[in-house]
DNA sequence: GCGACGGCCGTAAACGTTTACGGTTTTCGC
DNA sequence: GCGAAAACCGTAAACGTTTACGGCCGTCGC
């Protein structure tokens, strides 16, 4: 079914078609009103190639997915919210979402540089994003609308979204210096992650507010998954003075964790307190119920397709300041957090 | 950058610079040579609607994406695994993988009739498999190549691949039956799922195969997360001739059913005997290890990827009979199938 | 009643590629 | 050396849209 088909079925001319299927002026009301229907009753659908070779747009959004480096998002079973959570937005504005891979072995960079020369979306939403990512710079460069999810420490004027990584850290450490905690353990994602970064940065801070003595040995960068979770728990309890609190950054590192202290004959939530900083249904299924920070990720979603939509050309009223937000997580509290001995301050006022 | 910019460079012709980047017959090894070279060094790639609109094919497949209907992939963590070998899949042939997902409110059909009309891709992974689904006689009544991951009840032929959930029955029952066990509480997603039905039917049989009365009460249809398999396992287990057994087919199910049953004093893996059917980052969190099944899902992703490519148009030699395959998944042994006092027959011969 | 203007519509030129079709040149057998 | 065939390349017509432009009416102010 073509639009020349369509147009001769109506006695119309294609331009005319065009028109008022795409709610431009200059075209009657009636007319209009033929046309939807006719395009309803023969169920057509204009052609996106055609569409997208003359107007230069998709319609569509992309999401990179970058599998290599995993971020607190990627990987995580609640993904699919986040996923609809954007899909809902876009759809405001009768977009769609693409969600893209790269190729085995292929570099972010030369993905991202492959998808924008083909045309492929008219916007991006970035994940995953590194401390240093190239890809802001090779998208500012080429004023391509984008939104990260997540900060990068690049000096320049981009929309982003953050997970507020120093929020959950400063409650996360007051809760546990309330309590008394003088070493605590912290697992966190490489430093290339800018996240990981910012909370390291976070825990030295509370520290020093707190006037406790910074230890580099009770901090390890690694993959944060469920076996590296329990290794990294083991060699943190193995130290000569060993922490009596554990921070994790990880999906799956609490399970691994919680797996370590066990053989250790140490009882997560009374022998040590373990919090973690990301919550995630694998850590729904640990008894005792671990402490951690949750969000909702459709709602996340929604605002980072909001905030996308608001640079695409011609969606917007006028290109404001791009969107820059601190996500906040909520506490939740469980029982890991707590430990037997030190006393009255289990539950600080926060 | 332009094809008719690059071949302004090159002293040729747009249709010389075309044949020889698609490597067509008709144009000699050193022209090839050269406008290869050059098309790197500037960086040229061919846009991707003119690309489309001329031949007809947009070098991706789509892989839908349901959230309504959950599967038994869907939600799944292990989800990724499964792209990331789509995508590998693809690459061999030089196609992309796009995952899309439904509008809010849009029906699967329309949503598949809007990008098939639209000419999003080239070929089509199905999931989330219906008892009855109405995309596959959609799909092949317009002849559009696609494979879908797990059967429907559908009587043509086409590609599928799908979980051998008869396999698993069969390996969960004798493992239960041999222990001793005659009372197998069953908890499966809605029967419109395809899956839930085969374990519903290879339940009955394995019961009569091993001379067990069938009681519908034993079986429970529903939504399989955690809080759903906590309700479950508790109405199983107020049952006035209570199962010594459950096999769960949800994601999360089992991480409810141990909350559940812990709350009525019984031990999983002790005074339960407790088997997921589908392995899965939440599960590998519970202590006693769950016993359940397990598979590679990035050889999934790459085998439905070969599946698929093998019917698109001049990518197969011929068009061979559809790829139909069960994918066999391996029982990993925990402790939660055990039970203490049903003696010696634990760790049946398989 | 006349000019100007605005509402509506048709015309045709793009957008960037692929590919059927010829045309030129080279190769090759004799 | 000659004809035919093969190898290589240029030309131009698509593919299905959008959109600038211009033309035709009818309306309105005077």
């Amino acid at each position: 079914m073509d639009i020349r088909e369509l147009a001769r079925h109506l006695g119309l001319s294609i331009g005319t078609v065009s028109r008022a299927l795409n709610d431009r002026k200059d075209v009657s009301p009636v007319t209009r009103q033929r046309v939807v229907e006719a395009a309803a009753k023969h169920g057509y659908i204009p052609n996106q190639s055609g569409r997208t070779l003359r107007s230069g747009r998709t319609g569509t959004v992309g999401f990179m997915l970058t599998l290599e480096h995993d971020s607190a998002i990627h990987g995580d079973p609640f993904f699919m919210a986040l996923l609809e959570g954007l899909q809902n937005g876009l759809s405001e504005r009768d977009l769609d979402l693409v969600v893209l891979l790269a190729r085995k072995g292929e570099d972010a960079l030369t993905f991202l540089r492959r998808h924008v020369s083909r045309g492929t979306v008219d916007g991006w939403v970035l994940s995953g994003t590194q401390y240093d990512d190239p890809r802001i710079p090779f998208l500012l460069d080429r004023n391509i609308p984008f939104v990260a999810l997540g900060r990068s420490a690049i000096d320049r004027d981009y929309a982003w979204i953050d997970l507020d990584f120093e929020g959950v850290m400063a409650d996360a450490m007051t809760l546990l210096t309330k309590a008394g905690h003088r070493r605590i353990g912290l697992v966190a994602p490489p430093a290339t992650i800018n996240n990981s970064h910012i909370v390291v940065e976070r825990y030295r801070y509370a520290l020093t507010r707190a006037g406790i003595p910074f230890d580099a040995a009770l901090i390890h960068h690694g993959e944060t998954d469920e076996s590296d979770g329990e290794a990294t728990a083991s060699e943190l309890m193995a130290l000569a003075d060993r922490p009596t609190a554990l921070l994790l950054m990880g999906e799956t590192a609490p399970v691994g964790a919680y797996r370590a202290l066990r053989r250790l004959g140490l009882e997560p939530g009374r022998d040590v307190a373990v919090i973690g900083l990301r919550d995630n249904p694998a850590c729904r299924a640990l008894s005792p119920d671990l402490t951690c920070f949750s969000l909702e990720l459709g709602d996340l979603g929604l605002a980072l397709a909001r905030g996308l939509v608001a640079m695409l050309p011609g969606h917007s009223p006028a290109a404001g300041p791009s969107v820059q937000t601190l996500w906040s997580m909520s506490l939740r509290l469980g029982q890991s957090h707590l430990t037997q001995d030190r006393g009255s301050a289990v539950v600080p006022s926060m």
